[in-house]
DNA sequence: GTAAACCCTAGAGTATAGTCTAGGGTCAAG
DNA sequence: CTTGACCCTAGACTATACTCTAGGGTTTAC
């Protein structure tokens, strides 16, 4: 299966400018361009470009990607313990952010339940009270 | 206890421009200013930078804090009803983020346990194979 | 009592991540 | 065989989120 940039953008919900964008700084090559130059892009590509969405998605820089995805076309020039020792200190990235989203949840759901849901006035609800209420 | 605006910026770990930048765009006014105009924060101005921080770590951007913050000045003027939705909203968006996260930290871990630790190349060390292992 | 280390405002400059425009070629349907 | 919906490049423009500079006042430690 081969998607043109439209069907991509469409499929991805990214606009064609951002995929251009994102090949120009080196985060999304199509596989192939047919005869008059237009980009085919494979289901590899479909995945890179859902990786690179939902790594964004989460606060990662476009830089951040970029050394990530880089980690396939260097792989043979790093030495694996540098590949894990980079890869690990993103872990460690990673396992802060989910922390801080968890915290945010919990404050947004002690949030919805203060609120009676009704049509009275929503006197007792706001973020700040609800993150103070977690024992954190 | 009160701190001034290098100190709330050493503690939380952005600059004092920073901080001058967000109260300009009202996601943080100092409770106080002492006679020369320097701006005093209290315990409270704590909790919300660190709020506003942990909240921008995960993606979400300074006007979508900024409506989250407004929730608490807004009170009176919202329904419940209408807090609740919105706060409802803010969660899904959460949920989602919470998933992509997961699913990134998950890759990672699959990478770096692929990664044999010693010193040889990382011929099989990519993030796409990773996320493709993944039953996604 | 003075020098270093802070604080103030206003406004210019920068980095990141797109988004849009101009000017032109391609393709599928009617 | 042309018209509308696509595609191309190059480069200008925009929004967001800072970051820095200039020019000046304040505080604290010696």
């Amino acid at each position: 299966m081969t998607l043109k940039i439209g069907e991509l953008a469409a499929l991805s919900k990214v606009s064609r400018d951002t995929l251009r964008f994102y090949e120009k700084h080196g985060l999304i090559t199509p596989s192939a361009r047919n005869a008059s130059g237009y980009r085919l892009y494979s289901d590899a590509d479909v995945h890179r470009i859902s990786f690179i969405i939902s790594a964004k998605e989460v606060g990662f820089t476009l830089n951040e990607i970029h050394q990530l995805l880089k980690l396939e076309v260097t792989k043979d020039e790093k030495s694996c313990q540098d590949v894990k020792q980079f890869v690990d200190d993103k872990i460690a990235v990673v396992n802060q952010r989910l922390a801080e989203i968890k915290r945010i949840k919990t404050s947004l759901q002690t949030l919805s339940n203060a609120c009676c849901g009704g049509d009275k006035p929503a006197t007792h609800c706001t973020i700040l009270e609800a993150l103070s209420d977690q024992t954190n």
